[in-house]
Formats: C-alpha cells, structure tokens, sequence
DNA sequence: GGCTAAGCGAGACGGTACGTCGAGTCTTGGT
DNA sequence: ACCAAGACTCGACGTACCGTCTCGCTTAGCC
C-alpha cells in the first residue's frame, strides 16, 4: 500500500497502524463530502486526527492517497455461481454499476484516470491497485462459461487473454459510459442489452481467428 | 459557446470575436503542453495574448472553457460509408482512438468528466457540447445498415433508440476504456475483436424484446 | 478647474456643465461614503450618472478630481471682524476645526498631500487651489490687527511674508494635527490656549530681527 | 509589534524573527524607491525573500505594516540639553524636519494618517507606535526649561498636561504643514522665527488660568 | 438643413495588485 | 524514528480597479 523509504525499518517508533486506516477512512470521507477536487490534504489530516506530515510520510501526493483510498472498494466486486454466463455477468454489472453510485467512487475514479495521462507511476497503481486486481472476475466468469459449456474451450492462449482484455474493457468501460458520461442508469433493461450483446458476440469473436 | 450576460449587447463595446478564438486554441496549446491539472486561467490568458479578466467576462471556470476548447475536435469525427456495418465501426473506432491519443483529448476528457459528477451544469454542457452531437455516428451507422439490409428494419422505436444508446456507451466506453484505463494500444486486432463482438451480438439484441 | 485639451472649442458638442458639478458632487458623496482609499472612478461615475470616459476626459486621476472636489470646501472659511486678533484667531480656528470634522474634508485632505510627497503636478494643484487660496486669512486678519494697533505697522515687506507664512502653517498644522493625527478634540480650552501662545508670541517674533 | 493569533505559541513551528526585522527593512525600502501608493504587499514579500502569506500571517494590511516599518524611525528624535529652551526646541525641530525630508518617512506618514480617519485600530496603533512615544520630547524639554527657571514650576498637572499637548501639536503640525503641505524649507530662519513665538506665547499661555 | 467634430453612456479591453487557499516542506518540542 | 502543530515558500485563484479603447448615438455650431 505504502512504501517504506527508509531500508531498515527495526529502529525508531514504528509507524501508527491505526493513522493508516484513519487516513484512508477520512480521505474516503472527504470524497464524499467535497468530491476530488475540493478535496484537501490538510482537511484529511484534520479528519483523521492527524498531521499533515503523516501523510506525506506515507503517500506522496494527493492523487496516490486517493487510489489507495478508493481501490479498496472495488474488492467488494464479487463472481457469486449464477448458473448462467448471462446472470453472471448481468450480476457483475449491476454490482460495478452500484459501485459507480457511491460518490467516493464517482467523484475519484475518473480524476485520478485524468491524472494517470500524464503520470507514469500513479497509471502503474491504478493498473496494479484497481485494474488488474478486478481482471479476475473476468477471468472466473470466462472459466466457469467454459466449464458449463457456454464457451468453446482455450484454444490459443493469447487469443483467450485478448478476449479477456476485450470483455473487460466493453464491460467496464460500457458501464462508467453510461454512469458518468451519458449520465443515464444503469437500470435492469439495459444491463439484459448488454449482456444479451456480450453473449451474443463472444461467439462471433470466438470464431474470427480462424 | 459563451454566454452572454447582459440582456442587451446594443450598447457598449462589443466582445471581441478574436479573442474567442484566440482563448480557445490557447486552451488546447495549453492542454498539449502542461495537460489538464497544470493547466492554469493565467497561462491560458497568457498564450491567448488577452487579460485573464476577459476569459472569465467569458468562462465562468476552468471546466467550462475546457470542454468548449475540446468539443470541437470531436467534430471531426465522421462516418464515410465503406460498405459494411462492420468495416463502418472499425473505422470510427480507429478514428475515436486516434482522436484519444491526442494530448488535448485524452487529458481533458476524463479530468471534465470527473469534475461534472458534483457539477450539474458542467454534466449539462458536457452532454450538449460532445455527447449528443457524437450519437449521430450511431444512428447513421444503424440506418445505413438497415438500408444495406444487414441489420432489420426498425420496429418499435424505443427499442431502436435504446440499443442505439448501448452501442455509443458500449462503442465510446471500451474505446475509453483501453486507451486510457488499461492503458494498452487500440490496435488493428483489438479493433476487429471489437467489431465482430457488435456486430454478433446486435442480432442477440434485436430478438431480445421477441 | 479642467483644462481643455483641443486648442480650438469652437467646434463639436461641448461640454456639459452639469456633468461637472454632478461629478464633483458624487466625489464628495463618495468621500463621505468610502472615504478616500475605498473610493473609486467607477463608483464616482455611477454616483454622477456618468460614464467613466467623462470623467477622464476632465481630470487626468484621481488625485486630481478629489483636490478640485475638496477645494471649494475650503472657500467656506472667513473671517468676520470680531474687534480683536485673538477672537479672530479663534473663530477661524474653530471654523477651520468643523471643516476638519466632516468626513470628506477629513479623509481626503491627509491623502491628497501624502500623494502630493511624490507628484509635483498635484502638489501644484493643491497649492493652487487650497494653500495659496486661503493664506488670504492670515493676511486679513493681521492687517486688521495692524490697523487696530494689536501689532506694529509693517517694516520689512520680506519679514512681514515670512512671519505670515510662519503663522499660516502654525495655525493650520495644529489645528490638523490636533484633529486628525493625535484625534482629539478642538474645543475652546484648546483653541483659547492656542490664540494665547499665538497672540503672546507674535511680539516675540517682531523684535527677532532687531 | 505584532499579535500573535493563537493563544498558545508553544507548539509548532515559531515564527522566523528574521522574517519580522527583513520585512520592515524591505517596507521601508521598497518605501523610498516607490512611496506609499505604488507599494504593494507582493514587491515588500520579494525584497524580504518571504512569501506574501508570511506578510499577511503578521500584519494585516499594508497600514499596519508601515506603520510598524516607520514607528521606529521616530525613535531616532532625542533632546540633548543645549542650555536654553529656546535651542532645545531649534534643535528638535531641525531634527524633526530632517526626520520628514527622508523619503520613506514623507510619503508614508500622511498616508497612514489619513487612512486612519475610517479605521480606529489603525488611529489607535499610530497613537501607540508613534504618538505618545514622542511626546516625552515636549515633557522632557518644558522640565528642564523648568530647572533652568525659563518657565514657572507647575501649579496645576492638567493645565500643564493641556500645555503639553498644545505644544506639541504645534510643533509637530507646524513643521509637518510646512514641509509636505506648504512644500517650503524648514530653513534656519523658519525654525528660528517658530521658536520665538513658542517661548515668547509660553508665557501667556502660563497666565491664561489665572 | 445637412455636415462635422466633439461629447456622451456603455461596457469590453490589457494590466496590476489584491487577499486567500492549497500543496508540499521544514522546524519546533515532545513520545 | 515517529508524531502534532504550525510556520514556511511557492504559485494559482477569482475579484476589483485602473485607465484606455471602441462602439452607436447625441448635440451643438458653421456652412
């Protein structure tokens, strides 16, 4: 979550656990009321009962605090056994759509997006805290497809990583379009589209390298 | 573009209709070589050879002149007819991304949007100024495949526009998504993954009501 | 009181009169209102039903347009002939002391002279229009003070100037400074003390030059 | 000088003392090369090499801070004992008029006085800073005119107080009008003259009670 | 009676300074 | 080595006024 600087850490007080976890749930608090941009360092420090360089001494800007403090939610994303490909993800759908609801997650997701354009190492967090970590739910729906039979079986590896990568950004980003950009719900309707859309196509994507 | 204030311009000295332009191109200057969060009213003036009084006599925030600035460059965009639905898609998709690789785009976009989740008029000018006027693409696309006859003629029209609406998020979405989420290359392979997932699954959509 | 800048007046609309009483009339409102440093061009023109274009056409700043509004306050002084040097003295210095009372007196003398320190132009303009102007008292009242036989008949023409200047600033700058820097008030104990140190030096000051 | 805000100073960073004694050296500066009205708060922060907030942390508009950057300059006037009332007063109005002739003491010092016609903490810091402080020059030299037997011994404190005060306002008003409003020389002769009447009203001011 | 030159109200313009706020750093004394 | 507190530098903010300019529209005097 946070980097020791220093190489040995065995010497000195060792840092607060519990400013950790106050700093995350007041930064989270913070998004709530303010949103991102009115969102200050000195106001988490003061709702967490903290001083400024607490957090300076463990995140080194505004924008890391903020992934850390939001990617947490995005393990509450999970893959319940629906019995179908299609409950499935119309399942994961609703559950993301729900999260983008949240405005600690509206407000800070698409900001520190902006952010990552022009800075390489907050776009490697988000990568590594948000993204990659939420790629499972793709990988278990495409496997747990597979086993029921909805999908062909692995044929060539990257081919299926390809698709994976495609699913997830149709499914992503299709629901923070409709959520924020559109403005529009995501309403029962249009998650059965979508996922009539996505079953619908998986076959046509299966069958085009051949 | 900007609003007029007072109920009556008859009187005074008239707004210069350079320093419009001028503000505009400076903003998008801007936008390439600082990107959105260094971007600062101040340069802007600067580059646009104008007082920073007359960019807010015209913007009431960064925010606004930004998306005003950007708005135009999605007018690019367009919809050439290559003679299938699937080929159409391809090209405006490339096209989008190329349009996302772009600096003044592809930091200004989201960092807008995040800011239009805790701003109503913001969302409203966002929605005006580049959403809407981007759904054409959608709808010429379906009507020239339905004249092709690859796709059914329209039956109940709600549902015509409401796929039509999946299709831009779903389109936009991923496309957003890749570039500047997952951070990987909208390429060739990825594109026509895309395509053969749409136009496999429309059909799916489209008996979805039956 | 304004100079005219065009050689010839003959041609064009011309002034109008009503625009420059009006003018002065607003300053002084204003002073009252905002006393000198809150005052502004602006708030002077709206005052006057004016535009600001107006107003510099006729005085070059502000500076400029205070001393003139001020000045003719000044021209309210006199000196009755009260039968003896003292009680001239007092009835002047207690009239000089009420013009000092009103706010637009009070706030705008000290501020003028203080830009004065660094522009030769307005202090010209101040001597012109206010210094010089009111040296007359001094000047009536020791003639007649001189006809009365209160003081020596004139000998040097020189000395006579000097000790009237001397008398001038005496007067006026403790008055001034009684009232404004050290904010106390100018009542009768304070004036009969004055006249008293006045009209008992004022001998002192004939014999010096013998 | 100046307050500190908070009630307990113990904790924290205390304030940088250098920071107070540079930036009174650089208001006085920034004084003499562009007087009071082209001061700003941003140019006095530069020449200091402290940010504008340091400024406003310590003083809370630009009359304070002059006030306090000129105050001490008034310490300099002292009252060496020449023999006679009469040159104890030649002296310190000489010095005193050399005080007014430096720059940054001329253009500041009516400023703030007229500033403070609207703003009575303001009065009240002249008072304090400058004012009474100087008044121990008109003590000291009517105490020891006194000793010498130049003036009588005192009968009744508040007349003598009364005397005082007149005093002073004369001089210092006298001088103060000669200088900046008359714009003449405070030459020998002029000090001379102004001496003369003092001592020679003295003693009628002394007889007026009685 | 039309011409012309200046005046006029309105308000946008380029500037400059304001006083405030936030970021991120540094310096205390104390744990 | 940590911590809370708070002062520090820096730089942008959005506002206010300055004094100038550009409009379209009077308003006089002279031909």
């Amino acid at each position: 979550m946070c980097s020791r600087t220093s190489r040995n850490s065995r010497t000195g007080r060792p840092r607060s656990i519990e400013a950790d976890t106050a700093i995350l749930e007041a930064t989270r608090a913070a998004l709530v009321d303010l949103g991102w941009s009115k969102l200050t360092m000195g106001d988490v420090a003061g709702r967490a009962g903290v001083a400024k360089t607490t957090l300076y001494r463990r995140w080194a800007n505004k924008n890391e605090l903020v992934v850390d403090a939001v990617a947490v939610l995005f393990d509450e994303l999970e893959l319940p056994d629906l019995g179908s490909l299609r409950a499935d993800i119309e399942h994961v759908v609703l559950q993301f759509a729900a999260l983008l609801e949240r405005p600690e997650t509206k407000t800070a997701l698409m900001a520190v997006v902006a952010e990552s354009t022009r800075d390489a190492p907050l776009r490697e967090r988000i990568r590594a805290s948000i993204v990659d970590r939420q790629k499972r739910l793709v990988l278990d729906g495409r496997r747990r497809a597979q086993q029921r039979g909805e999908l062909p079986s692995d044929r060539d590896p990257t081919t299926v990583e390809a698709t994976d990568d495609l699913i997830f950004d149709v499914i992503a980003g299709a629901v923070v379009h409709r959520a924020l950009v559109s403005a529009e719900p995501v309403d029962g309707q249009w998650v059965a589209r979508l996922s009539a859309l996505l079953v619908g196509g998986l076959g046509a994507v299966a069958t085009l390298g051949e």
